[in-house]
DNA sequence: ACAGTTTCCCGTAAATGC
DNA sequence: TGCATTTACGGGAAACTG
């Protein structure tokens, strides 16, 4: 009934938006020996980085803290950054010289953190830094940037080469598709089984995808569109992910989305089936949207309908769950009737979807109950009768990204490990 | 089809939000003797206000600027100050003191331009001042200033009065009405005519609404709830002036919303009219909504349906005339019927509507178009039989308007009169 | 605890830069 | 001129603060 605007950006570590806080913390891993002086940390950002090729930033807020002693731990010291807050620095004089080779969020930046110590007449100086980091002025730039993190952090263990995007390392569609796998379970819940990687594979890369280790550039991934199309296959891919976490997430962990599967599968697989029986798919066309479509039997012909694909906009006015309960299908005047019968393979659409119906009737008593329902005005269709296919499978086990996520947050801007490169003096 | 944040704050001048951007303008209305240096205009926000009692605030960006001679006038020296921005003093020390006794929509601010120049050995100060502003932080605050601005405007002469809320004068109910139908010609294009303002004047005086120079408080206008409700008058009639600036404009400028009607009158008006006669009303129960109520003869019964309002989520999910067109009420499972026939007292629904719908059959071909459409399932009614009443008129003559908003911009913060104060020296 | 107020920040639109 | 990027700011929600 009510969520216009809800929140994004949930848990994207290393990606930092100009002008909105993040916080960072760092913890020292070697034992010093007591010192009762205060340890004092200062952080940079871009340090040494020089002017011009990519933008450079700084540090607005505070930048420097004492270390404390984490009481939660083995008396390690530490020290957390909270309302740290980045602006770019802007050079009267045009410095900018000769970027365009990179866009901004394949520019990668860091966080540095210098300490300095003196212990028997011994002067140390401790300094580390983060992971490359993304800066992004707008949120209509994270998927971009996320999608450098990702192929970042899946095709280097090197700590910070922040020329990485000068020549970018392809990926082979194994480690691709696990990744794609792990962007939905850890933001949607539910990771992509095989069906649907083989959707997306093919998409990607046409026949190749047979092979699972053909090598995909990181320019088809996030740069290149899509052919025909005005969007990359990661722009696609996540514009589907935010529709599922906005509007989708219950139906998306019930499995009930089949969502990536071609045309010609979908007709493969409905063809022989129940008339009624439907699946639920995202749109390949256009951006963030999910449709269904059903089957009928219209005397010995087969008949395949899918219903223009519903956006954020439509299912922020009714809940998805809803659509499914309601749509009506009005034929030349006659009473409207809701072709959806059952979930592919046969599951009874209430069955199905009833424990994710909203309960509306209002019942504000002076006033007749209103709502909205989906419906569509049919005059004449269309047919088709492709090959076949065989049935889905259980999604494929994200075990091992647990591990993953972790060692991605764990030298993030959440969390870096101030080294002792104890450089003497 | 997309609408999902769209802006508010349209010309209400003397507001300011705190962090957003305002511009305001000085023009010296002295001709002075030829000057050859520059005169330079310092700007001051809060100027004299002696700390406690209220926030004060400050001008963070540049506030001093040289004059210029405007080209299109007649040499006139004037500056125009752009880009300016307030921010809160935070006192260290809690010097907030005793406030409590105003809100901050009551809280009366000003902005000061100085400028100082010398001339045959004689030094002369040039000072002047805005109308009081209010100062928000949130645009939540809005109604609650452009209340305070409207009332100040309205009842006093005085040009600097920022103690005006400490103990403000009541208004009559004509100067009153006057004004708030000069609120819906402003901002909505069509003011008030007398029904509608009778409506309001009941609903805010109740019987005393008759004699035209009944006095309304400042509180009982904007401050106390409507007995019943959780708002005031103001903050329901402006919620009404958003819902027709955003979604019903083109409605409302037709002259297709009667609005403002009691339930009696409503019963009154419908009970001898065609079935499926129906008029649309803004909600008293709720902010910001809208119903249709239409009448029914149900064997010699008299009876009235009202549609649950819909707010301004629903409208931005589907325009208001569309709502009309499509509305259907589905009884037991017959076929679906639009109940809404006639608008009241006699235009058939299409010929008043027509030009008013969105041409909706997308016709993206693969798919079948779907669109959302407004359904009530019914099962049992309610009726009702009034008195009687007469029809409505034509909106009051927004006449002087102009001037009057004319006058309201005039000294404010985008065009601020420099006069001489000259203050020897 | 709580209500009035401010801060935060996403997401759209507009402005800016190249 | 068009595209990439930044800035602006409304609006909802969380955080703050007496």
């Amino acid at each position: 009934e009510k969520q216009p605007c809800m929140p994004t950006h949930p848990q994207k570590p290393l990606i930092i938006k100009t002008g909105v806080q993040f916080t960072t913390k760092v913890r020292l891993l070697v034992k010093l020996p007591e010192v009762d002086y205060q340890l004092k940390v200062k952080t940079t950002f871009d340090k040494d980085l020089p002017p011009g090729r990519v933008r450079q930033f700084f540090i607005l807020t505070n930048n420097t803290k004492v270390m404390d002693i984490e009481d939660y731990s083995n008396g390690c010291l530490s020290v957390e950054f909270r309302h740290l807050q980045l602006k770019e620095k802007k050079y009267i004089n045009g410095t900018k010289g000769l970027e365009g080779l990179l866009s901004v969020t394949e520019e990668l930046h860091s966080l540095s953190f210098e300490a300095c110590f003196t212990v028997q007449g011994l002067t140390i100086d401790l300094e580390t830094c983060s992971l490359p980091l993304v800066v992004i002025s707008n949120v209509s730039q994270l998927p971009g940037g996320w999608a450098s993190v990702m192929w970042y952090n899946l095709l280097t263990d090197e700590p910070r080469n922040l020329a990485f995007f000068g020549n970018p390392p392809r990926a082979s569609w194994n480690q691709l598709s696990e990744v794609l796998s792990w962007q939905f379970s850890t933001f949607a819940g539910r990771g992509l089984n095989k069906e649907q990687l083989t959707m997306l594979g093919e998409k990607l890369l046409g026949q190749h995808a047979s092979c699972s280790d053909y090598q995909v550039s990181w320019s088809k991934f996030s740069k290149e569109n899509i052919p025909g199309k005005t969007f990359s296959f990661w722009m696609w891919l996540d514009s589907i992910l935010e529709l599922i976490k906005k509007h989708l997430l219950a139906v998306w962990n019930e499995n009930y989305i089949m969502g990536f599967v071609s045309k010609e599968m979908e007709r493969t697989l409905l063809k022989d089936r129940e008339p009624g029986t439907f699946l639920l798919r995202f749109s390949e066309s256009h951006l963030g949207g999910i449709t269904f479509t059903w089957v009928e039997h219209d005397n010995g012909d087969v008949k395949f309908n899918s219903v223009e694909p519903y956006t954020k906009n439509r299912l922020s006015a009714l809940p998805f769950a809803d659509i499914i309960r309601d749509y009506k299908v009005i034929s030349d005047g006659v009473v409207p009737e809701n072709p959806l019968k059952f979930l592919y393979p046969d599951i009874p659409k209430d069955e199905a979807f009833g424990p994710l119906y909203n309960s509306q009737p209002s019942k504000v008593h002076p006033y007749i109950p209103s709502t909205l329902i989906p419906i569509s005005e049919l005059r004449s269709n269309s047919s088709a009768t492709p090959p076949s296919c065989q049935s889905p499978e259980p999604p494929m086990t994200p075990g091992e990204f647990d591990m993953l996520n972790e060692h991605l947050c764990l030298i993030d801007i959440d969390t870096v490990s101030l080294q002792a490169l104890a450089s003497g003096g």
